[in-house]
RNA sequence: GGGCGCGUCGCAUAGCUGGAUAUUGCACCGGCCUCCUAAGCCGGGUUUCGUGGGUUCGAAUCCUGCCGCGCCCGCCA
């Protein structure tokens, strides 16, 4: 929408001078229509009223007359003067591609790899996935960042428990503490192995203090960079890490970079800006001899408004390693985005605080409510979890139960295909097309929708593009669109893809992964009434407008679904 | 106690730099396949936009009091 207020504007200013209204406080109250039957942009001339001395409705009728546009035409209606492109300037929107834009980094999902991946952890990964596929399609040069945690205590206890305990321990530790164990597909895999051993030492930590001895001389080391040490975290961890990298690779998820947390102590950097820090005027030390940065002048709220950033033995806090991290990431790339859970917010406002203080920018951060389930938060700690690999089967299986039905004739080995597509799109999108902010419960019922508004819609409408396209055959497409024929549904359609970069673009800057996912299927709804009106392969051949323009939709279809990670298969 | 976020039809959700009848889906009722995929299309809604005030020509949107829910306020990660 960003492209036509540019292009009308002018004419604007001229017919606004003409008419004599003062000013351009006007500029700013032009938006976007709500209707598509009411044009593109809309201009409510209400406070024009008074400088005119007329009616809001003169007001109107008035500028709209005075309006000369080219690209389009200005009608008053009621207090309002709508503005429509035309058919021309939007199909000259088409074949636009998305212009460079430079690069970015963004971290996201950043697990501590400690058990399988739930679906309390899938908001982040799927929103972040999402940012990334978004800002790739809009023309960034997107690095995925994934920040391993291996040195916490989370890393610890798993590392603890594999050396200390045997498999007849654990069970045992599991029975007591009513964590059930149970026998699914993914029994064998690594991350779902291990989590057994970790829910284990948690148990065994509450009543043998033992297990916390050994941890917190195991986790001093690792914060001591004790190469031992640390290389042993990564015989605990990396199978685990290897399992959810597997899941998430299911989901279209992969990463470009895996940064470890140690490696900022053992290169020295946080050492180096603890030190900085203590040049800083809001730093302070405790009577241990921990050093913090008082926040209070900075806004921050709260009982204590002091951040620690390094104890009183000196050793420096999993805060601390995030300041050297940040650091680095900027050695990366121009641009830097973290997704993060609204549990973070104070702590990544500390950290910004004193990533300022050490004259170092501050990340952009997008920050998403939790995934509850109805009966409380998840924990993989205490064992309730619905399993991210569990989930994904389940949504193949309801998948394949509908492809079954309606798709009889295809093979089973193609059924599994499509049913895995739909099934891993549906539980993607079901998380994408709701706005960060608004938490979620997780009901079965809802993760795995395959119903309108949902992947499958949009899937249905790509592979009906294709499958027209199948039946069409080579068709000679040199012609091109011939814009003065559009009507109707095709119009509307020929309108909304006219729009995709600017709904990309504002989804992005908004930080609403939602927003473009509302465009792709209001796209798709397009498409469907498109169908409905104009056919393309007909007993006197194949029309050749209405086959470019459903080709242009299968095009755009396809890349807003990569965009938003929804499978856009061929046929289903 | 304080900070941040959320509260929109039975359920879920959009809109929230103030503007035209509050969006969409589910559920519910009815219609459409001798024609390119009916996972589709078309029609059917009396919603205190949590609630009380305020600002405005105009408030779901801005300000403010209150209520409810979530998250946070560790020399944990």
């Amino acid at each position: 929408m960003q492209a036509l207020v540019e292009a009308v504007l002018p004419s604007l200013e001229v017919a606004m001078k003409t008419v004599g209204i003062k000013g351009d406080f006007w500029r700013n109250m032009l938006g976007r229509s709500k209707e598509a039957s009411q044009g593109d942009l809309a201009l409510p001339c209400f406070p024009f009223a008074k400088q005119l001395d007329c009616s809001p409705a003169d007001a109107a009728k008035k500028i709209a007359d005075a309006i000369e546009l080219d690209i389009g035409d200005a009608i008053a209606v009621g207090p309002y003067v709508n503005i429509r492109a035309s058919m021309d300037w939007l199909a000259g929107h088409l074949s636009k591609g998305p212009s460079s834009k430079g690069t970015i980094l963004i971290e996201h999902t950043s697990a501590n790899p400690n058990g399988p991946f739930h679906v309390g952890r899938a908001r982040n990964a799927v929103l972040g996935d999402t940012f990334v596929r978004m800002y790739r399609a809009a023309g960034y040069d997107v690095t995925a960042e994934y920040y391993v945690d291996d040195m916490g205590k989370q890393v610890g206890i798993l590392c603890w428990a594999l050396e200390n305990l045997d498999e007849n321990k654990v069970r045992e530790l599991l029975a007591e503490g009513e964590i059930p164990i149970e026998d699914s597909p993914h029994s064998s895999k690594e991350d779902h192995a291990r989590v057994l051993w970790y829910q284990a030492a948690n148990l065994l930590k509450s009543k043998d203090p033992a297990v916390d001895a050994g941890v917190t001389e195991l986790v001093q080391l690792s914060e001591e960079a004790d190469a031992d040490v640390l290389s042993r975290f990564e015989a605990a961890y990396q199978p685990v890490l290897d399992g959810m990298l597997v899941t998430l690779g299911r989901m279209g998820i992969s990463f470009d970079s895996f940064t470890k947390e140690s490696r900022f102590i053992v290169d020295g950097s946080v050492e180096v800006l603890m030190d900085q820090l203590q040049s800083s005027q809001l730093h302070g030390v405790a009577e241990n001899g921990a050093h913090f940065l008082e926040l209070e002048s900075k806004g921050v709220k709260g009982k204590s408004t002091q951040f620690f950033y390094r104890r009183g033995d000196g050793s420096s806090l999993y805060a601390t390693r995030d300041l050297a991290y940040h650091q680095y990431k900027w050695t990366q790339s121009t641009r830097l985005l973290n997704i993060l859970g609204e549990d973070h917010k104070l702590q990544s406002k500390q950290v910004g605080i004193a990533l300022e203080e050490l004259s170092i920018q501050p990340p952009e951060v997008v920050f998403y409510a939790f995934t509850k389930l109805d009966d409380g938060k998840m924990s993989t700690r205490r064992g309730n979890v619905v399993f991210m690999d569990d989930l994904l089967d389940e949504a193949q299986s309801r998948a394949l139960e509908t492809v079954k039905e309606i798709r009889a004739d295809l093979s089973s080995e193609k059924l599994q295909q499509i049913s895995e597509a739909v099934g891993v799109s549906a539980t993607r999108f079901n998380i994408a097309r709701i706005s960060p902010e608004k938490g979620i419960t997780f009901r079965w019922a809802d993760a795995l929708s395959l119903e309108a508004d949902s992947a499958p819609f949009i899937m249905y409408s790509h592979a009906r593009a294709c499958s027209i396209q199948r039946k069409a055959g080579d068709v000679d497409t040199s012609v091109g669109l011939d814009t003065s024929l559009l009507t109707g549904s095709a119009a509307e359609l020929v309108r909304r893809m006219a729009y995709m970069n600017d709904e990309l673009q504002s989804s992005i800057d908004s930080n609403g992964p939602h927003q473009f996912c509302a465009w792709l299927s209001a796209l798709a709804v397009d498409y469907n009434r498109f169908y409905r009106d104009n056919h393309v392969v007909t007993d006197e051949g194949v029309n050749v407008q209405n086959f470019i323009i459903s080709e242009m939709a299968r095009d755009h279809l396809r890349r807003g679904c990569e965009a938003v990670g929804i499978i856009p298969i061929e046929e289903m």
